[in-house]
DNA sequence: ACCAATACATTGGAATCTTAGGCATTAGAA
DNA sequence: TTCTAATGCCTAAGATTCCAATGTATTGGT
C-alpha cells in the first residue's frame, strides 16, 4: 500500500471482492486492476499480495489454476465455495466499516 | 478496536477529528464518545489509545491540561496549532480513503 | 543490446493494535 | 456496609499486517 497506510487490514476483503467480480485473476493482474480502479490511489505491493494469496489458498478460500503463457506460468486464483461465503462476510464488514467512517467524519446528524 | 480490525491505521485521524470537533477531551471520554458515535461498532482499547495520545503530545500535535476532579486527575487533550494542520491533512486522507473504498465496493461506474 | 514491463517469490523489519495486566477513586446495588 | 462496576490513568509482551528490498526469469519495445 502506501502513505501512512490506512488500508491496513482491508487488503483481504478487497481481493475477495475483486475475485468475485472478475471470476479469476492472477497476482500481477490484481495489482494492476486495483491501481486502475482506484485511480492510482492504492498500490498493492507484491510483498503483501503473494503471501496473502498463499494463505487464502491454504485456508481453502481460494483455488489455483496454473496456465502456461508462452514460456511463462500464470497462477489464476478464484474463490472456492467457502471463499464465496467468506467474501460475502468480508464485503459486509467492509461496507459497515465504510459507513462507520462516514459517521465519524460527519457526526452532524447526532 | 475489534473484529479482524479494519480500523488499523485509522485511529490517529479519528482522534484528531474528535478533538477538533469537541475542543478538548480526556482519554476515557474519547473511548466513550467513539463507542457512542459509532453505535458500539468501534471500541478503542486503552492499550491503543494512551500510547497514541502520548506520542502525539511528544510530537507537538496535542497539548495537555491536568485537572482535578475530586481526588481524581483528568488529562485533557487538545490540538495545538501544528495539530490543527495535522488534523486537516489527516481528515482529507481519511475522506479520500473512504471514497476509494467506495470505488472498490461499487466499481459499476467504470 | 538493453531497459521496462510482466510475473512469480521470499525475507527482515517497522508500525499498529490486542491482550492482559496494574493502580486508584467513586457511585450504586445487595 | 460491602462489593462490584464504572471511571480514569497507565505499561509491556506479543500478534498481525504490511512495506522495502531483493531475487529470478521471460517478453516487448527502442
Amino acid at each position: 500500500m502506501n502513505k501512512t497506510s490506512l488500508y491496513k487490514g482491508c487488503l483481504e476483503p478487497i481481493i475477495l471482492k475483486l475475485l468475485d467480480d472478475n471470476g479469476r485473476m492472477y497476482g500481477y493482474e490484481i495489482t494492476q486492476k486495483v491501481k486502475e480502479a482506484t485511480a492510482g490511489e492504492l498500490n498493492i505491493t507484491e510483498g503483501a499480495l503473494y503471501p496473502l494469496l498463499h494463505r487464502l489458498e491454504a485456508e481453502g478460500v481460494l483455488e489455483v489454476e496454473m496456465e502456461n503463457i508462452g514460456n511463462r506460468v500464470r497462477k489464476y486464483y478464484s474463490l472456492t465455495k467457502a471463499g464465496k461465503k467468506e467474501k460475502s462476510k468480508a464485503v459486509l464488514e467492509l461496507e459497515n466499516f465504510k459507513n462507520t467512517l462516514q459517521l465519524l467524519l460527519n457526526p452532524k446528524l447526532a
